[in-house]
DNA sequence: GTTACTGCAAACAGTTTGCATTACC
DNA sequence: GGTAATGCAAACTGTTTGCAGTAAC
């Protein structure tokens, strides 16, 4: 995700317009490497928005997600996670606190992967690597 | 997933039952390459068994997951997908067909990940590698 | 006979939509 | 003023559970 005038601009230019709910969304995910849920982007929007509503936070999180500023994470069967780093990395995922960190780039040799399938046929729109397991932290 | 009589056997050595249902199940699933979801196997079990449930499919998959038998893959966000291979593998998810498609292993060069991952502390279960983007036939 | 399984029906959770009101531009 | 966004409430979909009746062993 480029950073917020880059976003508003491009909202503007695609004829959406810029709402405070949405600004605060943007803030929100910006330099954010948590991973969060719609519903955890939508707990924190509450505290700056107090009447904002879920689906205001779910419709935005579309739109980014369409525009390609973030990047929907779907590792954890219960929910969908969104992650502003739209570049090429990875996560591992722990099934104990569900819990996705990112994966150092120097542990992730899946150079040439894409390459290779969209020589063979296959358009590739994303690398997901998961490494499921258990964190540090639960263990 | 390794042959019925090993399955059987399996069942039976952990007190559970062998019932008709269950067998349709482990046959259907055996020599599957298409990454079914639940509701595949149910419509595919429903023309042997007209009278089996969703409930039954459903809870006969967890058990065969939880066994170790079979892997849960979740790419499709809208839906679980089960595989009887359980080696180490890859896939392809299209997002137009949401057909999933086995990798072939020579264009798989992530080996190491999950050794320098445990290593790292995580303790690693599962490597999944996905290839999100649109299929041949879809193009 | 005991224990686990089946299948129904209902609950559940996350996601998605329709629509009247409101706000942006 | 015209168009899009907000927020409510309800619908939707896949998943999961409780339980009475049934079948495996």
């Amino acid at each position: 995700m480029r950073d917020i005038d880059t976003i508003v601009q491009r909202f503007r230019d695609s004829g959406l317009k810029i709402t405070p709910q949405r600004l605060s969304i943007f803030n929100l995910l910006k330099d954010n490497y948590d991973h969060p849920s719609a519903e955890d982007i939508y707990h924190k929007a509450l505290e700056i928005h107090p009447t904002i509503s879920f689906t205001t936070v779910y419709k935005t999180l579309q739109t980014l997600r369409d525009l390609g500023e973030i990047l929907e994470i779907n590792i954890d069967p219960e929910r969908a996670h969104y992650d502003p780093v739209t570049e090429d990395h990875y996560h591992t995922f722990c099934t104990s606190c569900r819990e996705i960190e990112d994966l150092k780039p120097e542990t992730t040799p899946v150079q040439g992967l894409s390459d290779r399938n969209i020589a063979g046929g296959f358009d590739v729109q994303s690398v997901q690597v998961h490494l499921v397991g258990v964190c540090n932290g639960c263990n």
